[in-house]
Order: structure tokens, then C-alpha cells, then sequence
DNA sequence: TTTAGCACTCCATCGCTTCGAGTGCTAACG
DNA sequence: CGTTAGCACTCGAAGCGATGGAGTGCTAAA
């Protein structure tokens, strides 16, 4: 059944209180901000049908509404003014992205910090969303018979280097061998490929050689893997600031996940810009209660991170969604592979 | 005034008790825990005498008294009794740090985490306490005419890389060049003096080579710095825990410390293996009533580093200095240069 | 359908009392 | 003179009831 308007705007008054006082909403307050004027009593009926419905509901009998998941939900979706950000407020964003970083990593770290230092609520971002992580180029560089500098040039201007002890001795005059290898094979390629690549080897190559380029591939590995699912957290210490996080034990909990239990922070890999997910809407438990919104950014052509932050169910949406997608819009063109900023500065 | 045997015994068992309570103690269950039996009244004499002394105070007049950081510090100096390690702990701790980690600086973060687990209290590690941190080595790997990827093989076995545009066009021919003069005059001297060596180069170079070079040594020198000062914290929601920081307040002004004022964490440089700072013997006013608890570590022969934790003065500096300097002794042996854990599996 | 009116519910707050842990002091004791 | 028993006293924590107010649901009238 199709809510009336009246209802819609009440349900709008109802969650838009909410979540600047957190406290429940009660009919004088929302008669007094409704347009047209109608009595508290009018309100009474609406809000008790609401509740019914499931939108609202009351902590107890004589206290006002606070609206349910769904009721969010309805407001997210459909009674939400999309906030548009002032053009002050676009730049003060792309003022804190403009940086003279220039690997991939420090940027969207520093991104993730802005972020939840904008929105006041923790903020976690990550840098391959989509698209696999590939090697560009790799290069090694010999340190003694045993060790090398592995070097690797990723998708993104990232940049990954590693220590790593050779199985075998190795005449530093094959390093340059094993990267010609490494660069002929395994470049441009996604990391689950490397395994098969390595196999049609095996037969065209000495045995100590392969021995090495697999033992090299398999670091390589482990660095893409390191690398792909790294997720960066920060600014957990804003939920302190928050009523619903007075709780010692919540706050523990939730800022468990943001340290430890990153692999619970939702990462959709479906399209769309932006993803909200309310409450129970979140699959980890211990998000059960709090409400996540997540942003796509695009690395280059071909790749994509995300950005999100994570606060309480009542978070203020139409800020949140409208700075958030500042946040990835400013990111999606910082990275975009032509405009440089350096080069620009040069053209000039 | 030198305190009796017996002040000394009643201030030890305040101490230990309101470590584990973090309540006052009265005269009861000190008599209760005295060796020899002496009556509640004359406890109360004693507790009279050692307030007014400034060892103790009450929160209010019928309390019972707690430790003041006077008397934490006599507690420390004098009282506390060193604990040993049991076998089974020595191992576990050196089970954790057993890793197959290759580079320092992951090797001392996985140790910060596992110290504040082990403790239960934020931790936070540096990787340069003293030694000023010098580059072994440089590598330049060219990527296109205007960028390269900078290698640095730092002491430690630490490897730092970036990707630099250059500020000039250049020949991929020419890094090999850059590189080796790179490697002849700057390595193995401590960031400081690169400027002044620098400086004797200027007439023996081409003008644009000069350039590329003191922007490539610029690059180096933030990247030293970067790392110099880097201190990594982790398990700032162990706070959360404590009765101390039930306030949000408290514990929101601490975790910006750990995770944004980290220049404020004591970083001591004179020498002892382990210093602690009880309440206001802190410089900075974040951590007045906290104590920190810091012990060095070394990294090869001529660097080392500092494992701390912070946590509130009522800590237990007993167990937490047995267990830290068990962490620091552990990373001592895991990173001496010698006997290198992997080459040891070789030698069998 | 809206509204005024009213009885009712329930929480938050405040003040009051009670309880107990702990103190300080005094006087007696060895 | 140090130690101890005894006792009056202090002060916070916890429990209790009364009060007030915000908010509700329901009814009856417009």
C-alpha cells in the first residue's frame, strides 16, 4: 500500500529530527514544522498508522517515534532532498585531494582521513574495487647472491617493493634474465593467470631457473593479494562523540571491525556509484546496528576503489551521500590518467 | 625521610591492589594481606602518616586511599618485584614474532599488534630510536622520459621506493649516470649531511644534471624523514576497556594522541633499555594521567628502536614491563644481522 | 476527516532515607 | 611508645517514592 503524502512528509519530519537530536520525535514537534497546518492529534493517527506499517516505532509507550530501518529505507529512497554541495564546499573537497602525492596509496589514505574528518564518523577506503590489480613491469634488483629487491609496477602508479630471499644462490647476472622472463610473461595479466602462465613454462626453462621465476612469481602473489584487499580505516575514535556509542561494549565492538575485522566492511562489487546499507541491511552482525555508505571512485580507465564511512543508523543521509560523492568525485578526477597534474603545471 | 619497612609494605599492597581494582583501599583488606597480623587501626595510622606524605590520597574522606603517581613511582623504583617470564611465555611471545616477514618495517608492525593484544593496551613501535637511518644503496628503475621509480635499500634491510617525476626531461639513458653518483656520494652518511655533499657537487656537474639530482636527493631526504619519524600505533580500543576511560571524553582526547598526536608519545632518546612515565611525569597534557611504558630494541648493530604501550596509571607495571622487555629482547635476537633465521635453515 | 479534550502511561528527576565501608580520634593496654 | 579496641562520624552508593512533563490513545463533537 502506497503511503499518502501527509504520511510521507511526517515520516520525512520524523527521521529528519531524528537524526539531528536522537531522540524520539513527538506530535507537537512535528505538527509545529509540518506546511500545512493541521493539529497534534491528526498527527497521532498518522503516526500510529505508521507505526503499524512498520516505518516508526516507540521505545516505549508514552515516548515519541523513531523511525525504524524501513523507515529509513522509504527515506533514503524516496523522501530524501538530494543535497547538492556549495561551490565552496566542492573546493574545500578537491583542496584537500589536490596533494603532492603522487603514489596511489598516500592519496586515497590521505583521501580516507579527509573524509572522516568532513563527516565527523569513521571512514574506511580502498583502491581496487572492481577490476583486477595487474603488474605493469616488474624489476629486480640484485642486493648480494641470496637476496634481491623485487620491484613492481602496478596498475595505478603503485609501486611495491619487497626484499626477498632467494631459495638459490643466484649470479647476480641472471636477475636481469629472470625480469626479462617475468616482464615477457606476467605483466598485464590478472594474478590468478600467473599460476597457468608459470605451468606452460616448466618445460622450456633449466629447472633452477624455474625454481627461482616460481618462487619469485608466488611473492609477486602474495603482494598483489596484500595489496587487493587492503582496506584503510580511520578516524574510529569519531564514534566516541556519538550518544548511541556512550556504550563502552558498542563502541568496542564496532571498532573491532574497523581494526580487525575489515573483511566485514561492505565492498560491493556491483555497479552503481553509491550504496547504502541501513541496519539490518548489513550482512556482519556486528554492523547489524549501524548503516554504511560506500562510494565507487575510478582509478584510471579500468579500475575502481571505494571510499565509505560508518556510523550510526540515524547518520544524516543527504549529507553523508552528497559529501561522499564529492569525496569520489574529486578522487575519480585526480586519477584520471590524462590531465596530470604535474603535466598540467607544465604546460603552462 | 626514608620510609619504615612497614610504610613500605602497606604502600606496595595499596598499589597492587588498586592496580587490579581500580578502587581505594581500606585499612581492612590491607591489614587482611599483611604478613605479619597487625590490627585495621594501626594500618589507618600508617595510611594517615603516608597520605600526608603524599604517597596516597582519598578521593573523599570515608574512602579508602589510592596510590598517587609519587607513590606509583616509589612503587616502580623500589617495591615492585621484577617478574620473571615463564618458559611457556618466553616462547609464546617469540612464537608471535617468529615471522616469516622479510622487511622491518612490517615485522615491527605485526609486533605493535601483538604487543597490545598481549597487553591490552594501545602499543605503539618506532623502527629509529637513536642511529640516524642511512641508505645502503640506491636504485633508480626509469619508468618513462619523465618519471622513475626511486629505490632506497635502507639500513635494516628496509626498502623504500617511489615513483618521482622528474622535473626535467630525461634521457632513460641517463638514470644509470644519476644513480651511480647517487651511489657514490650519498650513501652510508645520515640524511643531514646530504645537503652539504650536495653542495660540493654543484661545479663538477652539468647544470640540469645538478638539477635532477638535488630534486632525486630531495625526494630521498622526505622519504628518510618519513621514515625516521614514523611511529605506528595499534589497539587504541583496548582503552575502551578500562573503568578509567568509561568517559568519552577521556578516552576520545587519548585515541587522538595515538592516532593523529603521535609526535606526543614520549620517544626517549638517552639510553636505559626501559623508561617509565607515570601521570605527569608526561610532557604532554593528553597523556597527564596516563602512563607510558617504553623499552628499546635494537636493529642490527648500530640502530634500534622502541616498543611502548600506553595505558592508565594504575597499569600493571610489573607484568607489563616483564612482557614488553620480553618483546624487546625478542626483536633484538629476531633482527641481530647474523644469524639470519633463513640462512639458519640453510646451514642445517 | 479533523480536532479538542481528557485520562493515562511511563520515564526522568529530585529529594529522602538507608546502608555500609571507611575514617580519625581517644583511651586503654602491654 | 607503639598497638589496639571502640566509637562516633563522614560520605557516597543504592534504593524508594513522589512529582512533573512529555507524549500517547481514545472518544466525541465539529
Amino acid at each position: 500500500m502506497e503511503l499518502t503524502d501527509r504520511k510521507k512528509q511526517i515520516l520525512k519530519i520524523v527521521v529528519e529530527n531524528y537524526i539531528h537530536t536522537a531522540e524520539p520525535v513527538g506530535s507537537k514537534t512535528i505538527a509545529a514544522r509540518m506546511e500545512r497546518r493541521v493539529s497534534s492529534a491528526t498527527i497521532r493517527n498518522e503516526l500510529a498508522e505508521l507505526t503499524e506499517m512498520g516505518y516508526l516505532e516507540q521505545p516505549h509507550t508514552s515516548a515519541g517515534r523513531a523511525p525504524t530501518p524501513k523507515g529509513y529505507r522509504l527515506y533514503v529512497d524516496e523522501l530524501m532532498e538530494r543535497q547538492r554541495l556549495s561551490v565552496r564546499e566542492t573546493e574545500e573537497i578537491n583542496a584537500v585531494l589536490r596533494t603532492r602525492l603522487k603514489e596511489l596509496d598516500a592519496i586515497i589514505a590521505q583521501a580516507g582521513r579527509a573524509v572522516s574528518s568532513f563527516l565527523n564518523y569513521p571512514a574506511y577506503v580502498t583502491a581496487t574495487g572492481k577490476k583486477q590489480l595487474i603488474v605493469r613491469r616488474f624489476d629486480l634488483i640484485p642486493v648480494d647472491e641470496w637476496d634481491c629487491i623485487g620491484v613492481m609496477m602496478l596498475s595505478g602508479n603503485r609501486v611495491k617493493s619487497h626484499l626477498i630471499r632467494m631459495q638459490l644462490k643466484v649470479d647476480p647476472e641472471q636477475f636481469p634474465a629472470l625480469a626479462s622472463l617475468l616482464n615477457a610473461h606476467f605483466t598485464e595479466i590478472p594474478a590468478a593467470e600467473m599460476g597457468e602462465r608459470l605451468m606452460e613454462l616448466t618445460e622450456q626453462l633449466p629447472a633452477p631457473m624455474f625454481l627461482l621465476l616460481s618462487q619469485l612469481i608466488a611473492a609477486a602473489g602474495d603482494a598483489l593479494e596484500e595489496q587487493q584487499q587492503k582496506i584503510i580505516t580511520t578516524g574510529a575514535r569519531a564514534l566516541l562523540k556519538l550518544p548511541e556509542f556512550r556504550d563502552a561494549e558498542k563502541a568496542h565492538a564496532l571498532m573491532s571491525v574497523l581494526s580487525d575485522g575489515k573483511e566485514n566492511l561492505p565492498v560491493p562489487s556491483d555497479a552503481g556509484p553509491m550504496k547504502i546499507l541501513i541496519g539490518p541491511e548489513n550482512v556482519a552482525d556486528a554492523l547489524k546496528d549501524t548503516s554504511v555508505v560506500v562510494a565507487s571512485y575510478d582509478i584510471g580507465e579500468d579500475m575502481r576503489g571505494l571510499v565509505g564511512v560508518v556510523g550510526p543508523t540515524r547518520m544524516d543521509y543527504a549529507s553523508v551521500i552528497a559529501r561522499l560523492s564529492g569525496f569520489a568525485d574529486g578522487l575519480t578526477r585526480l586519477l584520471e590518467p590524462h590531465p596530470d597534474p604535474l603535466k598540467e603545471d607544465k604546460d603552462k
